[in-house]
DNA sequence: AAGAAATTGAAAATCAATATCAATTAGGAA
DNA sequence: TTCCTAATTGATATTGATTTTCAATTTCTT
């Protein structure tokens, strides 16, 4: 955590940027945990130590963080999530109940995609997978 | 064509809903070919017939089509499209160049979905998978 | 032909995300 | 440390896609 704000600290300074309290702030809060926060999730989070943090500047400092490579936006369904940038690839199962998001990799089916971008001559620049269903949890639930 | 007209006349009679003439030429127009549209690009081909057609019309058609499972609706990048429903389940390959739109079925990847689910206890419900690329025109554009 | 209920088009509302702008702040130079 | 300029902030306005509202119009059943 430290070194990813010093990462920051680096790159803004490269820019020419500058680095405030609201900017700690976030960054710090977004990477306490590893998940996928809505811009909406994190701006609560911040608001609890700092009443006066302005929504604008949330979606600034993650779109900052999104263009430095320490966060990755994802587009599911309604608002965007942001996570942790890792340094694999992979996709998301999404729970329909809970929301509940689990990562996954699979080199096979990413070896598949591939096929089958080569067959309709297609140069494969990324993708985007999402499986959506019901959790553990959440699938028992439906069954009481 | 005039099967899928008069299964949508059903449908309305079903639920007391009426025929009109937008609703008709909206329908005819998103129905004379299989292609992934949106609302703006069907709302520009009915003008061409009927000046005075609304946004807002197209839009409720569109849902209307949806909901009795004639059209299907994609969410890819910026506005929705909708394609005419059909009996397989497919994916779909974009370019991200000229927006060209192939469909593609692919068993092995969806079984291996199917396989990634049961590994996390999900129950699979449906999925989101898009590959982004260039097809092969663009591609060629890019190496001139 | 009449009347109730659905539909239409225009304009307003909504929702997520971005841009604007005056006031504030950070941080290098003096 | 103090100054100064450029960057940042928060509030608000704006955008773009979609939905809703509402009065006027149209459909369809009787």
């Amino acid at each position: 955590m430290e070194d990813k704000i010093s990462l920051l600290n680096k790159h803004l300074k490269e820019k020419g940027l500058k680095s405030t309290r609201q900017r700690d702030l976030i960054v710090s809060e977004f990477f306490k945990r590893h998940q996928h926060l809505t811009v909406e999730e994190l701006l609560e989070r911040v608001r609890k130590i700092d009443q006066g943090i302005g929504y604008a500047t949330v979606y600034r400092t993650l779109r900052l963080l999104t263009e430095c490579g320490l966060a990755f936006k994802r587009e599911f369904g309604g608002s965007a999530r942001f996570e942790h940038s890792t340094d694999h690839h992979h996709d998301h199962l999404i729970c329909l109940d809970c929301g509940k998001i689990v990562e996954f990799e699979n080199d096979r089916i990413e070896k598949l995609q591939a096929e089958v971008c080569q067959k309709n001559r297609f140069k494969l620049i990324n993708h985007k997978m999402e499986l959506y269903g019901y959790c553990e949890k959440c699938h028992g639930k439906h069954h009481e």
